[in-house]
DNA sequence: ATATTGTGAAACTAATTGGTTTCCCATAAA
DNA sequence: TTTATGGGAAACCAATTAGTTTCACAATAT
């Protein structure tokens, strides 16, 4: 699961296009006109979006709408925040440094 | 920048690397045995790292000690930020899957 | 009924990735 | 001074990635 999601988020047109899904659901051609690259390269980002469970796509009539889903998102952000331990104590020792540091 | 750092992150072997730094700096080799992989590998991984600015190298005689530097890590928490006002209900379902997540 | 639109799928390519083995060098220890 | 250790660099390889062009097809619009 984490795998997917860091996979998905390695690429920046894949970043982008997550980025644009936040103002509504957008179908792969109206995605692509917002990048220089063909509707195929964009919709196979889509894929990777979508295995990584990212997106959701919802069929309607001919038209498949890929929506946010962010959820996933927040695997990365747990993942990431196991550092924050790390982070705070390097802070602290930095601070210590700086209290024992008026000469 | 960002995009640097969630290069770095998309690899499950780098991840790993970070997550073994949290426990103190430690060389090529010692980092290595932790895989199944040789250590020119690991060196691989540990640039990418480095170009990412995940990690900083400190040399000391022919020792080259690699230490996690977590402040980049907060570029992605920041930039994974901008998608928390998405977030809604379905994040209490998400959270058992991800306690049985190994990765 | 016909034309247009939104999309998927296939086949192909170049570059990148993630790994290997081999060899070499400098530092540290015997 | 010789040997052992820690690690860089090169050359090579297979698989994956990110893109392309072309074709096909179903749903909508005229």
């Amino acid at each position: 699961m984490t795998q997917g999601v860091f996979r998905a988020l390695a690429d920046p047109t894949r970043r982008a296009i997550l980025q644009q899904l936040r103002d509504g659901p957008r179908g792969v051609n109206a995605l692509a006109q917002g990048f220089e690259m063909s509707r195929p390269a964009v919709a196979k980002h889509l894929k990777i979006l979508e295995e990584g469970r990212l997106i959701t796509v919802e069929q309607r009539g001919r038209e498949r709408l890929n929506h946010l889903q962010p959820e996933m998102l927040a695997v990365a952000q747990r993942w990431l925040g196991f550092f924050d331990a790390f982070w705070d104590d390097k802070l602290a020792n930095l601070k210590l440094e700086v209290e024992r540091d008026d000469d």
